[in-house]
DNA sequence: GCTTGGCACTCTATCGTATAGAGTGCTAAG
DNA sequence: CTTAGCACTCTATACGATAGAGTGCCAAGC
């Protein structure tokens, strides 16, 4: 049920929010009082604070300070940003000239792209790179590097490339391996890796009835080097400026906490499970404290934007910081790059 | 000059050193007398440790505090291991338990050592991948993607791969990008990537006499893909565990301090200063303090060790931690892992 | 001449107390 | 419903006192 509060509840709250989010300190009544545009006095204030409070949306520190946005405070108020915020001008402008518009190669495109988030929000910015299951096969390459040992290549149809050295039973010459890679690429192009690994294992168990004992032999190569691991592999997760986490002084404050979220940093495992939560979640989402669900992150915000190449999503893109981050700015940053990275990816100008 | 101690003078700088590295705090007369084995009253002791303070290898943090090592008597104490420690057997047995004997990919055995790092010295475990101009050439191969577009992937000796993709004036069919690919192989195999660069630009200034415009074409892709890049690229380096450093509380107390050290861990080109530290000094290097020259890391000190294939050094291992760390365990537990990682890239069994 | 016990001195850390300041909740009046 | 007033609470800060650790130095002893 959609929380229904009055006009006046609303003005004091995101008040509160706001002003919180600027100076991070409790914010009392008296300031409220002048800075909310309502002619009322502290007192009148105080009185719907205390309902604000009653509600979980403000909290006090200790019982004679000022009030506190609480997690589901923050949430109220982004919630209610109806439309995903739009950059300021002087945000777009710095934006537009230090973007990449360009770029060589993929990773280095995503690296700068967290790199780009975590400066202009002077948070951790967050890249997570595409899933394997999910990307598209677009070719395959053997060659030979020694007897019985092969170099395999798969690019993707965004152009990412991922090799294995793999060793074999048998020694296989040039030229075969250029027709098994040839016959995969028939095979498999277009299709989703996982797409691909299930048309595989479907007919190496078709008992070689119709392929040749080459070809059979390419779904088996196939399998040994990217069939498994890339079913199980999550993808990477890019973290930029994790240091600007320690800019913030209410995480200053406790350094228990400031391990417990270095700790997590490193941790790819978990932060890899934020990406599932961030894809499932189409659009622009926004997990404040403790709704992240990840052990140790429960003091940060995340936002996020998946970004995409064709139809599917691809990856996400987000910003990390304290709970008390400037929301509006933030996801508008985030949503901007997502954008223009999917832009850029499909080739597109921007 | 070497410093002359005297053999009480070596004891009292030891029995401190020893126990500031175990307790953490400040070290008085009272307990050197008890610890150090000499026997002799807190008086004397004391007036030992003027002497060591004269000569800067100790120092008060005020005036009524015990010694604490300074960077100084850190390096003599370093300088005194004469032969690099060996591992201790209970970490001897528990490295040969989870330390890895295999590996598929290159990259990830790296990650490992470094993790491996971490968690044994409960510090910031390093690994200094390859310099991009010191691998060794083993193989290069071209793949059309699309019209105009080609996949290079190059081969290191060491087994690394490095893919570029590249885009041409002219459209080259699979066949000549083959051909093309055999004879870079022939000419440049077992030269390192600078070797290889410096023949390439040499052939490519001789005016189109001796090879075939193909051949020539096959120079200028080369370059075009890995030349000017490679050559400047640095390499990469992993850091594991970099939240360890939180837990010794002498960074703890200063939040300033904290900032500066995950900044200079954020910036990558920093780190590889270091990496030209470790390779330049041949051997195990170890840097206390501000030895190492890196701004922001002047708190803490480096253990390294560099692992090769073959002749060269490839790159380096180490750990970062507190100067107060224990440096002859750390220094085994490096070149440990430097020696095994080596004979890993070798092919030989650990 | 080296060693040592004794002693005065210094500096830190800690604790309790007092105080100022911010902010609240409540009540009663407008 | 709004507001002024007031008592109350809690924090942060400063202050002084105290205990403890450790030093440097001196004079006595071996």
């Amino acid at each position: 049920m959609p929380l229904a509060l009055t006009e006046r509840q609303r003005t004091v709250l995101f008040t509160i929010i706001q002003d919180y989010i600027l100076i991070g300190e409790p914010i009392g009544s008296r300031t409220v009082a002048r800075k909310s545009g309502l002619n009322l006095s502290p007192a009148t204030i105080r009185n719907v604070m205390a309902d604000l409070e009653e509600m979980d949306l403000v909290a006090q520190p200790h019982a004679s300070a000022g009030r506190v946005p609480t997690d589901f405070g923050y949430r109220y108020y982004v919630d209610s940003l109806t439309s995903i915020p739009r950059l300021q001008s002087n945000d777009l402008e710095a934006l537009t000239l230090s973007a990449p518009s360009k770029f060589e190669r993929i990773e280095s495109l995503l690296e700068q792209t967290s790199l780009l988030l975590s400066q202009f929000s002077q948070h951790a910015g967050l890249v997570f790179t595409p899933r394997l299951p999910t990307i598209v096969f677009k070719q395959i390459n053997f060659a030979r590097l020694e007897p019985k040992k092969v170099l395999a290549v798969l690019v993707s149809e965004a152009g990412m490339t991922h090799t294995k050295v793999v060793k074999l039973d048998e020694d296989l010459l040039q030229d075969k391996l250029t027709e098994m890679g040839n016959f995969l690429n028939s095979q498999f192009e277009g299709l989703s890796l996982r797409e691909v690994r299930a048309k595989v294992l479907e007919q190496m168990a078709e008992e070689k009835a119709e392929y040749d004992a080459l070809l059979q032999k390419a779904m088996a190569l196939y399998e040994q080097s990217f069939g498994r691991e890339m079913d199980e592999s999550p993808g990477e997760v890019i973290v930029e400026g994790a240091s600007n986490i320690l800019n913030s002084p209410e995480i200053q404050r406790d350094i228990e906490k400031m391990r417990a979220i270095f700790q997590a940093f490193e941790d790819k495992g978990r932060l890899v499970r934020l990406l599932d939560r961030c894809l499932t979640s189409d659009g622009l989402s926004v997990f404040i404290g403790e709704e992240n669900e990840i052990e140790g992150l429960d003091d940060l915000s995340v936002v996020s934007q998946s970004y995409r190449m064709g139809e599917g999503p691809l990856g996400a893109v987000g910003i990390m910081g304290p709970k008390r981050m400037e929301y509006a700015r933030i996801m508008a940053l985030v949503d901007y790059a997502a954008k223009r990275l999917s832009h850029l990816l499909a080739g597109e100008p921007v």
